[in-house]
DNA sequence: CAGGGAAAGATTTTT
DNA sequence: TCTTTCCCTG
């Protein structure tokens, strides 16, 4: 084993001190690409050289199961194979893991199911229906973020109710209350229990806290800016004692707050822990000095960070490039060209990732690498255990090993088709309720006390699953599954379903050499396999890039690094996202998420945006406020971009914020050969609706390529439409009258004409999102 | 009870 | 624009 060949040498000398400092609680704070793995790795390896404590003894938390992945390996390829005595892991796999020990102090069973957001809104939308409330009333997916945020902020049912008061609270907490009743009685956590569960063991059985906390003597965080209050409060717990609590992070780069990530957990760590040794890694080993300006360009307008600056002696490098297409598949065009180039030249498609800022960006990308031979990996969107088929085959191994989850338990009763619809299932739970017996336990009965098809159905259902159950005694799991498909006829099912089927075919196949993978390499079994899978996100299937480009959400590509980044949909309304100017919070996390997204290229850094882009029914919200904050000297306008000049928001006296000069008012739109034009209304003859002037006038510029068909200038023609009446005059900061909220603030305005949707900010009820056709809206100033 | 068709709804970001 | 939900018919 080579222990003493440890060397610290090519670690900077802060990075060396952080990596030595091995008692009491460490901060580091590690800009983007300044070595952070590196340090946490080392470190590791360290403290085992060093005697200072035994492998078993370590305990170090990620988020993603990718950074754990990545972790383990680079520790293994410093102290060898005794990193699989550390618990390595993601906070949820970690504290499943724990839970698997100890749940049933806490009133679970061991073989506990996870239930993922997909079951949580089943769970919800099956006690509002119970409650006779209707979706129409309460959107069941709010409701989940309501919980979910309750939850975050470590709220019980109880201590939930008396937060605050009114109907519709009261509602919230009714449905709380059943939603963790019903969680309990199926026996399954939610994503948030496993953070939460562990907690309240350590506070019921102090014993166990003690037995953990000897067990941990050493607890190493990575991503801390990304902790919310339950990941805190645990770790806390954890390390309280011994107080070897080791945190790396940026405040830059925290990203999740919209899901409970608290960034002040970073930000005053200092006073949670005493004496705490603080590391500040400021050299980029990644990015050129442009890219590291650009990022730190929007990032630096934030209040609430450390100020700090990172810094490479990798010199100035490439300017960033601004690409902008005529709409969203232009503006794919234009990326793909740009790799084509590079990829003649020599470069791998390996070298390139291109970023946006929702999923549903992905689409014309994948059209435009489709069309032109690009290779591409996509990351994110609908996840491989997430997909229909692959749910239904999980839930009847769910409830193989947890008969009592309910939510599998209806999730399968009728699929494949086997004749029990809504009211026959009403019946059976009937029956469970006035025989007091779980779902699953009522089946049985079922099938002697109801008449007809549908209790003779219910009994072979019961049957089937209880030989499967007992079968999975003695034989392999997927042994078990395929036993389970073929009694069910599965693909037949999907054979049936005719060319739709056949990826489901094969995303059933996957699913079973994924199991007998896992049955190979683990003795946890069924169970084991079944907590594991719940917790996997599609970032993990992230391959070594390969010779392909990688397409992905900014947040997904936290932690990675390309040669070449392409950051896209830089508009308004899009990124930054939404409303979010309307609160500073959020927009403080916009340029985060922009900062990250910039600091994952090494060398280039282009940034795209489309003039106009179809978003459900509406229009683009022009360029990005971000592109307006860059320094112009870091920017390289490509021919592309129509030569235009962008001027900030402040520069054009009544023009609008953040808007692009066209390079000429002459200039012509161009359009892609073979298409016709995105927008045949503009053809010069018919008058143009307030909306096409509008677009027209907003317009950051006119694209400088050939003239496909010449478009006239309607710059003029929008004066008309600015009449004092006019609904359309509705704009951000407007005061607007409603009949029935009163007077309020224009805080968004998206889309045009009958899609338009504003959002308001009313004195008497708040903030409202509304359709500004239907809401008959007063301007008054 | 199942399947088809029409109408409404939806777009952040993920463990 | 595309997907999901709901209602109606067979």
């Amino acid at each position: 084993m080579k222990v003493s060949g440890m060397n610290l040498d090519g670690l900077n000398t802060e990075q060396q001190n952080a990596v030595t400092r091995t008692e009491g609680p460490v901060l580091i704070l590690a800009g983007a690409g300044s070595g952070k793995t590196r340090v946490l790795t080392h470190r590791i390896a360290w403290m085992l050289e060093q005697r200072v404590c035994r492998p078993w003894q370590i305990l170090a938390l990620t988020f993603t199961n990718k950074a754990a992945r990545e972790m383990k390996d680079r520790i293994a390829q410093l102290v060898g194979e005794r990193v699989d005595e550390m618990w390595v892991g993601t906070f949820h796999s970690i504290f499943a893991r724990i839970l698997r020990r100890e749940a049933e102090l806490l009133g679970y069973d061991r073989n506990y199911s996870i239930y993922d957001s997909d079951d949580q809104l089943r769970l919800l939308k099956d006690i509002m229906k119970r409650r006779e409330i209707s979706t129409n009333q309460l959107n069941p997916k709010r409701v989940r973020s309501v919980i979910s945020s309750a939850k975050n902020a470590m709220l019980d049912p109880e201590s939930f109710a008396n937060s605050d008061s009114g109907y519709l609270h009261e509602l919230y907490t009714d449905i709380f209350r059943d939603y963790s009743a019903g969680l309990k009685k199926a026996n399954a956590m939610d994503f948030d229990d496993l953070l939460l569960l562990p907690i309240e063991l350590f506070r019921k059985f102090p014993e166990r806290l003690h037995y953990w906390r000897d067990r941990f003597r050493h607890v190493m965080i990575d991503e801390y800016q990304d902790t919310n209050r339950a990941q805190f409060t645990v770790t806390q717990m954890l390390a309280e004692e011994h107080n070897n609590i080791c945190v790396v992070g940026d405040d830059d780069q925290s990203i999740y707050g919209w899901r409970g990530a608290d960034i002040s957990n970073i930000l005053d760590f200092e006073d949670h822990w005493p004496q705490t040794a603080v590391f500040k890694l400021e050299q980029n080993y990644r990015s050129s000095e442009t890219i590291l300006e650009t990022a730190h360009s929007i990032v630096s307008h934030n209040a609430g960070r450390k100020p700090k600056k990172l810094w490479t002696d990798k010199g100035k490098g490439e300017l960033v490039t601004l690409l902008a297409g005529e709409d969203e598949a232009m503006e794919a065009a234009l990326i793909c060209d740009r790799i084509q180039q590079a990829n003649r030249a020599g470069q791998g498609y390996g070298d390139f990732a291109v970023l946006y800022r929702t999923n549903a960006q992905s689409r014309a990308l994948e059209e435009a690498l489709i069309r032109n031979g690009v290779r591409y990996q996509i990351i994110g969107g609908l996840r491989f255990y997430e997909r229909r088929e692959v749910k239904d085959l999980l839930a009847y191994l769910r409830l193989l090993v947890n008969p009592r989850d309910t939510i599998s338990l209806l999730r399968v009763i009728n699929y494949p088709k086997r004749g029990l619809g809504d009211v026959a299932v009403g019946r059976i739970r009937q029956l469970a309720v006035e025989e007091n017996l779980d779902f699953y336990d009522a089946l049985p009965v079922a099938a002697q006390r109801l008449s007809g098809a549908a209790g003779q159905r219910a009994g072979e259902l019961h049957a089937l699953l209880e030989e499967l159950r007992g079968r999975l005694q003695e034989e392999s799991a997927d042994a078990v599954m395929q036993e389970l498909m073929d009694r069910i006829r599965l693909l037949e099912h999907l054979e049936a379903e005719g060319p739709e089927g056949q990826p489901r075919i094969e995303n059933v196949r996957e699913l079973q050499s994924a199991l007998a993978r896992y049955s190979d390499n683990s003795e946890l079994g069924l169970e084991g396999f079944l907590q594991e899978v719940a917790l996997v996100a599609d970032v993990d299937g992230l391959q070594d890039a390969g010779d392909q480009v990688t397409l992905m959400t900014v947040h997904s590509a936290k932690g990675l690094e390309f040669d070449t980044v392409f950051v896209s949909g830089l508009e308004e309304g899009l990124f930054p996202l939404g409303n979010s100017f309307a609160d500073e919070d959020d927009l403080e996390e916009e340029r985060r998420l922009f900062y990250v997204a910039a600091t994952r290229a090494e060398r280039k850094l282009y940034l795209s945006m489309a003039r106009y882009r179809r978003r459900y029914g509406g229009g683009g919200g022009g360029p990005s406020p971000f592109l307006s904050q860059l320094p112009p000297e870091l920017l390289d306008q490509a021919d592309d971009f129509g030569g235009g000049r962008f001027r900030g928001r402040d520069e054009r006296a009544g023009g609008r914020d953040g808007r692009w000069q066209g390079g000429g008012e002459t200039r012509e739109t161009i359009r892609r050969p073979g298409r016709p034009a995105s927008r045949p209304k503009r053809s010069g003859r018919v008058p143009l609706s307030g909306s096409e002037a509008l677009l027209n006038k907003v317009s950051p510029f006119r694209d400088g390529a050939p003239a496909a068909d010449p478009m006239p200038d309607y710059e003029n023609e929008s004066q008309e439409f600015e009449g004092p009446s006019d609904p359309r005059e509705i704009h951000v900061r407007a005061v607007v009258l409603h009949s029935k909220y009163g007077r309020g603030i224009v805080i968004h305005k998206a889309g045009f004409d009958e899609d338009m949707r504003i959002t308001v900010r009313f004195d008497s009820v708040g903030v409202k999102k509304l359709v500004a056709r239907f809401a008959k809206l007063q301007v008054v100033g």
